[in-house]
DNA sequence: AATGATGTACGAACTAGATAGTACAGTCAA
DNA sequence: TTGACTGTACTATCTAGTTCGTACATCATT
């Protein structure tokens, strides 16, 4: 009695007589990508993937092998998006001030504005990391995450203006932590302290505090002692 | 034929023949909350904690309800624990900058020794926080949580050592994001960095840099300009 | 003390439905 | 005709939750 069947007397609605492997792709690992990041990978329903593309389940296997497959490439697609944003980052010629400054807030943003790869990356630590660990393409992808940093710190370094004896790496790890936290605690902090951290005045707040905590760290001068 | 019951004419090696709902209950949230920290909700599967308690299936659902309703508790029982464990923070005769450093160092150590309740807090995030909203006893157990820093900062300002206008919750907020991210993002971030952020001379320095954003945060001064 | 009734604590086996994955029969362009 | 691509209709298995039942303690009644 199956009523809503796409009818195969008419093209499909369009564009669906020419093979487009590249386009079935994409669009089922668009859908993947959302039903991983909300539910997991154990609570992702292949069924449901299927149901929302506009292909069948088959098609996943087809492509994609099997559920983990299916996520793996997911995940990488998220870590690419979201460095190929990075690269947009302009910091050329600012003052190493002004250039920690842009990157700061400008992480904080991406990472705000990604929430699905941030809940990706979340999923992933959930799973130990075994899945990005058979991933060589992400490897690859990140090796360059802190060349922005390390270019600003050591010109900070050179101007007389940041301490040296740091390392960009612990400098990466903590703007990371800073902006990564205010989108993966975002609920649980928001409920127990009554408080929407999400709300855009205080999430001004937080990146103005992430910038100035980044700032005073790299600072010359020491820490306060007693 | 049920050939393996337990002979009634022993006492079944041990304490079986007293009943023991407490410890009973007690038994199967042990297994339970390091299921669900493992594998998530939707990961873990009762039929595996059934089988690691000494009890069978049917007593998680007489206890519990439901699998969610053995979630809901191993979430509470998480946060519990953590915060008890807080109380044992002594901060009282220090100097606001000792006091501080020791509340940041404590932090640390406390979260990287629970790896588990972090854990079940990402689990919790990546559900929204919707298990944690129906549960009254976590909101009543956390109102206390940013006393400490609380008072640290009020006395840190009132000697002219700490700049004023901060908001407490918000440096609460600081300092569970690096202590968090330390804990919930080791895996990818190790194997994306070819460093291992759980050996403990690298944890050290994490933390010693965790304590000096703090300190330098909340230090009389501007930050660096240009 | 013996008997019977009741409630708590627990187990074995089962069920209904969900879920990952597959067999097979195609379609369509070159 | 070939081979890449796709849909339908399955299956085997897993999994949350249930049914039915037992053992034992307590308490009231005789």
């Amino acid at each position: 009695m199956t009523v809503a069947k796409t009818d195969k007397s008419k093209p499909d609605a369009g564009a669906a007589r020419v093979p487009d492997p590249e386009g079935t792709r994409r669009n089922i690992l668009e859908i993947a990508s959302k039903e991983f990041a909300l539910n997991g990978l154990s609570g992702a329903r292949i069924d449901e993937i299927a149901a929302r593309t506009r292909f069948s389940k088959r098609m996943i296997y087809y492509y994609f092998g099997d559920k983990e497959g299916l996520y793996l490439r997911a995940l990488e697609d998220a870590y690419r998006q979201v460095r190929e944003g990075e690269a947009h980052l302009d910091i050329e010629g600012l003052s190493p001030v002004a250039a920690l400054t842009r990157l700061v807030e400008f992480t904080f943003d991406h990472h705000h504005r990604h929430e699905e790869f941030i809940r990706m990356v979340m999923i992933e630590n959930i799973h130990h990391g075994q899945y990005l660990k058979q991933s060589e393409a992400i490897r690859a992808l990140n090796v360059t995450a802190i060349d922005h940093i390390s270019r600003i710190y050591s010109r900070g370094v050179e101007d007389g203006i940041f301490r040296p004896g740091l390392d960009p790496v612990e400098l990466h790890w903590q703007v990371s932590a800073l902006c990564f936290f205010n989108v993966s605690n975002r609920a649980t902090f928001s409920m127990i302290f009554g408080r929407d951290f999400g709300a855009p005045a205080q999430l001004e707040r937080l990146k103005q505090n992430t910038v100035e905590m980044m700032l005073r760290f790299v600072a010359r001068g020491e820490a306060p002692a007693e």
